[in-house]
DNA sequence: TCCCAGGGGCATC
DNA sequence: GATGCCCATGGG
């Protein structure tokens, strides 16, 4: 068995990016079990099953399923999903400097950003979620996923890619309605897939602007990408560190409960805050994310 | 019942 | 540029 291990940058919590990954949430691209999480991902355009686990260093990878010549793409794939590189001691020591955010650096030690390496799979993933409850839009995920993903079985269990551009590309929006996704999203999500198929959006060619606020002005050329979406693609796919998805609800609930920062109208405070944030506002954001679901917050 | 949920587009002024 | 409305499901 091919097997090998993702150096991480310390502090590195391998049960908060499990945690991360679980969430009580039902996320078909993944499956949690334990102390471990299994994911197909795709090599040289072939699937491979792998998992992962806690390392003796950083996180122990293996394959289960599928053709590869070594761990190596594996082990790039995990560093990239799962932000293990990054040295985040220089956030800490701004969070330090927070008398009511500092404790988020204790609370949460060692959580790196869970990212999401396939930009057509974020971009579909933020439109299916525009406006619903997770729960709901997780849901609405598994079902477009099963039906037009392709997938292996492991022990029993299947394991699904997220389906190609190609594939989204030629679903009629009837078919799409039938997932309860609105005609607006099903619109939406048909015509990211030819911008993908045409070759006018990648994340190689998005990658090229280098700069974040012109890739937000590519990305919001799209319909169906407005504001929120393209700072959270930004995020999670292209690893942008400066961003501060304006009025995202979560991080105004976070503020109102950490800072007693008002709910609404609350720009000036939640501007003022990220100043002192530069080079890890997109952390911050990841943080207070994550102080939502901490116990009580459910 | 009402409001909101990890929005976005569009018309209108 | 700000505001209001539409979309359209599910949870609290």
């Amino acid at each position: 068995m091919i097997t090998g291990e993702v150096p991480a940058t310390r502090p590195f919590s391998f049960a908060e990016s499990l945690w991360f990954l679980d969430r009580g949430l039902d996320d078909c691209m993944h499956r949690v079990t334990g102390d471990v999480a299994r994911k197909l991902i795709a090599v040289k355009g072939k699937p491979v099953l792998i998992e992962i686990g806690k390392g003796t260093d950083g996180i122990a990878t293996s394959v289960l399923s599928g053709q590869v010549e070594s761990a190596h793409p594996i082990v790039e794939y995990v560093a990239e999903w799962l932000d293990t590189g990054r040295d985040i001691r220089p956030f800490y020591k701004l969070l330090k400097t927070d008398t009511e955010l500092a404790c988020l650096a204790d609370s949460f030690r060692g959580l790196h950003m869970v990212g999401i390496p396939d930009l057509f799979e974020t971009l579909v993933w933020c439109v299916i979620g525009q406006q619903i409850n997770l729960p709901f839009a997780y849901r609405v995920k598994r079902v477009l996923v099963e039906k037009y993903g392709s997938s292996i079985r492991h022990a029993g269990v299947d394991y699904h890619l997220f389906p190609s551009p190609d594939t989204l590309a030629n679903v009629a929006v009837e078919n799409f309605r039938e997932l309860q996704l609105t005609t607006r999203k099903a619109e939406y999500i048909r015509n990211i897939a030819t911008l993908f198929v045409a070759g006018r959006l990648s994340r190689q060619a998005l990658a090229k602007h280098r700069d974040e606020e012109k890739m937000m002005h590519a990305l919001m050329e799209v319909r169906g990408i407005g504001e929120w979406t393209a700072n959270y693609a930004l995020m999670k796919c292209m690893r942008a560190m400066n961003r501060l998805p304006v009025g995202d609800a979560g991080v105004n609930i976070a503020l109102n409960r950490l800072k007693g920062f008002p709910k609404k109208n609350n720009r000036k405070e939640i501007e003022a805050l990220f100043s002192r944030f530069e080079g890890w506002k997109t952390y911050l954001v990841y943080y207070l994310w994550r102080s939502l679901r901490e116990k009580s917050a459910g």
